[in-house]
Parts: structure tokens; C-alpha cells; sequence
RNA sequence: GGGGAGAUACCAAAGCGGUCAAAUGGAGCAGACUGUAAAUCUGCCGGCUUCGCCUUCGAAGGUUCGAAUCCUUCUCUCCCCA
């Protein structure tokens, strides 16, 4: 494949694709502009299918700038929000600025021929009201801004929409005449802000960038795109357990995606949806954490779902030694959030222990896979414990408390 | 500056004096089933050692035996006119 396919491969929009191609054959390195808003603590996937895109740039020469927006941050990039976003405050940013350049050095070539990274609130945080006005005030409209997509459904939509996040665009296209952007990358959602960045180099007598736009990877619930605040993502810094279980979760129909966007594989639909998926779930933890993570987590979850059996590795809560009432034991020790959710879990049938019974009274004679069961006013185990609700720690050997399908923990009296 | 509409649990959205811990949908959790933690179906979904009690319906006061519902002030948002 020629430079040029191999860069535009999965892209939506390249503005524009001849342009790109002349500057490709002035045999210099291109400045490749990204730019991440640190608005949370943590990376995710949506955000690696550029990253991944960037390091396809650096691999043939390219220098990417990476872009901290820790200055636009502060403003909140309106992008599909129907609502103000929040703002956060300066000590917020700085944290989540610090974590975010790590993450995507996960990706990223860390060649410092290959690679800067800056901050916008070097310039942006120094701009004079009014430079602002001169430079920016009088080379946008109020219409032109309005435009925009997500602006125009918010005023339809009679929902409030500051002039503080009108105004985020023409911070964006800022940016892309300081760092002196050839190419500029984003997702198809922020297809607007880049071609801001063009028009206003353009008409400040730069080079227009070149504008590349990605699709938004889908999140995990099948529908929306993947964001930190949906909660339907899976973070860059995710255990490789949870990374390759999340993976599993997914909707069928989201894998020809996931693989073209996140993978260098080709989805195969003729082969067997759960194994085109456990195939995608390795793939995934292998780009995050290495091969022999991969491995041991496809053999995990085998043994754990298909298998139906115990982990072979437990997290393990250490309790100190005496008598717990079972609804307490489970919100004090086992993360559960209140006593009636401990109750829910336990009417539910969600709570069991398993394993060797020491001999301390409360459960010695619990067998395997015992329920423990609450009826109104006493709980009761299954087995031939009666009527207490309390058991002891310590024990011999401290039993696993399974909840639900997913989450086991062993205890180990402190 | 003038006039109108609104603020309900994680989100959206009913309720408009007692039967409201608050309909419904989504999210979440649990269970069944399966090809997986997909899909589908079922149950749960403020807190509390729970036939009961406590705290919630923008905030603060007030009316009433009783308020998410009525009144007053305040805060915030939207619409229309200027």
C-alpha cells in the first residue's frame, strides 16, 4: 500500500485528499496535530483510534504534535454535549494532563524526532482580550459559528448554550496556527473545529491544514459513542482483566468496527461470533498490555464463564477477626454500597461461599455453591446453619464470597 | 427593561393537598436462558438489624391535622417582545 492509503485508511473525510498528497512528496516531515482535552482521569479506546492513526504518521516519518488542551479544558468542548458542559477547575486539568500524556505514550512513538507535546494555555493562557478580538473576533461570524451541527440542535432544542462554548472553535483553530498544523486529526464530531483551524490559517495567509476525519468508536452499550462520561468505555489503563472482559461484553455488531478501528486484523464474520470476539478481546489486551497478558486472560475467562468454575486468581479482603452480621460483613468488607443492597444481593440468591469450612460456627458445614438466603427478619444459610446471622472470622482457611457471576473475593482474617 | 414557561431520584419524564419513597422509559444490579459479561425474558433498583422508622421532589420560610403538590422570597434555565 502507498503512504497515502495507508493514512487514510478508516478515515471519513480528508480535506483534502490531493493536498495531502503534494505535501507527502515534499519529502519533509509533516507536523501532525491532535489535540486531547484532559477532561478525566484516563484515556480510553475512542481516544487510541487516532492515536493509532498518529503513530501510522510517525512510522513514516512524520512528527505528530500532541496537543494537551489543558486551556480548552477549562472551557469545555461542547462537541454532542445537548447540555453546558461542566467546566473544571485548574488543579483538575493539570492532574488529568499529566496522566493522559503517559497513557498515550502506550501508542505513541516516544522519538522526540518523532513526537511534542504541548499545551495550549502557553499561548492561549497569555492571549490578550484584545488580541482575541482582532485576530479571532473579526475572522468568524456569529453565523458561521452557529452553524455548527450540535449548536444548532441546542438552540432548537431551547437548551442553554454559554458564549464561553460558542467561542471554544475559535480556540481550537487557534491552536492549529501556533503549533503550525499541516494535518490536524479528529473524529468525524469534530469535523467543524478543524476546518475552523483551516479557514482561520488560511485567512491569516498560512497553509490551510489538512483536515482528517475518524469515525467515533461506539461504546460499549452498542449505541453511543465511547466517552468517559457515558461510561461505556474501556480505558486504556483498565486491568487486563477488565479490558478483556468489557471487550467480551460488546454487541456482535460492534466487531467489524472494533477491528478496523482498533486492530490491524481483519474481521472474519464467517467465523463464530465468540471466538471472533475472544480474538478481538486478546488483541486488545495484547495493544495495552502484551502478548502474555492476552494469553492468560483468554484462559481465564474461559475457565471462569465457559468452564463455570473459580478464578484461579481471587482479589483478597482482609477482615479482622470476630462476628459479623452477613449484610454488614458485605457492605463493610465487600464493596457493596448499602445494607439494602447487601440484602437485594442476598434475596437475590447473588451471595455464596465457597469452600473448605473451617471450624468455627456459622458456616462450618456450608457446602460448595451454598446460598445464603434472608428472609425478613433472619438470615439463613442454606445448609445446615441455622437462624444466625452472623459467622466468624477467622478461619482456617477463609472461604470465597461469590457475588453475583462476576466478582469474587477471598477472604483472609487480619 | 416588559411578559410567559420551567427546576422531580444516575439520566429523561409523569405527578399538581392525603392512597407518593414518588408512574413510565433508559442506565445499573441480580436471576433464567444462551454462543460470551451479545440478544431475549423475569425480578430489583433512597437509607436504616426493615410488619416499622428516617431523609429526599432547585433553596429558605409560611399555610394546613397533612405539601413534590398551595402561598412568599431567593437562585438558576428557557421562550417571546424591547
Amino acid at each position: 500500500m502507498n503512504p497515502v492509503d495507508i493514512l487514510c485508511r478508516n478515515a471519513v473525510d480528508v480535506i483534502d485528499r490531493t493536498e495531502l498528497e503534494s505535501r507527502l512528496k515534499e519529502g519533509r516531515p509533516l507536523r501532525v496535530k491532535a489535540g486531547f482535552d484532559p477532561s478525566a482521569p484516563d484515556i480510553h479506546l475512542g481516544h487510541t483510534v487516532l492515536l493509532r492513526k498518529l503513530r501510522e504518521f510517525q512510522d513514516l516519518g512524520h512528527k505528530v504534535v500532541l496537543l494537551i488542551g489543558d486551556f480548552t479544558a477549562t472551557i469545555g468542548d461542547p462537541t454532542g454535549l445537548t447540555k453546558t458542559r461542566p467546566a473544571l477547575t485548574q488543579k483538575e486539568v493539570e492532574t488529568n494532563a499529566k496522566t493522559y500524556q503517559s497513557q498515550a505514550f502506550k501508542i505513541l512513538d516516544k522519538d522526540p524526532k518523532k513526537i511534542e507535546v504541548v499545551h495550549n494555555s502557553d499561548w492561549l493562557g497569555k492571549m490578550m482580550l484584545k488580541d482575541f478580538l482582532e485576530t479571532l473576533g473579526t475572522r468568524f461570524t456569529v453565523q458561521q459559528v452557529l452553524e455548527r451541527n450540535d449548536f444548532e440542535k441546542r438552540m432548537a432544542e431551547n437548551q442553554p448554550l454559554s458564549i464561553r462554548e460558542e467561542l471554544y472553535p475559535l480556540l481550537q483553530a487557534q491552536d492549529s496556527v501556533a503549533v503550525k498544523a499541516d494535518v490536524e486529526l479528529g473524529g468525524t464530531d469534530q469535523k467543524f473545529n478543524l476546518l475552523a483551524g483551516r479557514d482561520l490559517q488560511r485567512s491569516l495567509g498560512l497553509r490551510p491544514q489538512i483536515v482528517m476525519t475518524f469515525p467515533l468508536l461506539v461504546g460499549l452499550d452498542g449505541k453511543q459513542k465511547m466517552s468517559k462520561s457515558l461510561g461505556n468505555y474501556i480505558a486504556v489503563n483498565d486491568c487486563p482483566k477488565d479490558v478483556f472482559g468489557k471487550a467480551m461484553s460488546i454487541p456482535d455488531t460492534l466487531m467489524a468496527s472494533y477491528y478496523s478501528l482498533l486492530t490491524a486484523e481483519k474481521y472474519d464474520p464467517s467465523s463464530h461470533p465468540r471466538d471472533a470476539k475472544v480474538k478481538l478481546a486478546k488483541l486488545l489486551v495484547e495493544s495495552l498490555h502484551g502478548k502474555k497478558e492476552a494469553d492468560a486472560q483468554a484462559e481465564e475467562f474461559k475457565t471462569v464463564f465457559s468452564n463455570k468454575m473459580t478464578p484461579t486468581k481471587i482479589d483478597v479482603i482482609e477482615v479482622p477477626k470476630g462476628k459479623y452480621w452477613i449484610v454488614d460483613f458485605l457492605r463493610l468488607y465487600c464493596g457493596v454500597q448499602s445494607g439494602n443492597e447487601a440484602r437485594r444481593l442476598i434475596e437475590q440468591k447473588a451471595i455464596s461461599f465457597i469452600g473448605e469450612a473451617g471450624a468455627q460456627a456459622g458456616y462450618d458445614s456450608l457446602e460448595e455453591g451454598t446460598h445464603v438466603q434472608f428472609t425478613s427478619k433472619l438470615v439463613i444459610f442454606d445448609g445446615p446453619v441455622q437462624g444466625d446471622a452472623s459467622f466468624e472470622v477467622p478461619f482456617t482457611d477463609g472461604p470465597i464470597v461469590r457475588i453475583g457471576k462476576k466478582k469474587y473475593l477471598k477472604v483472609i482474617p487480619s
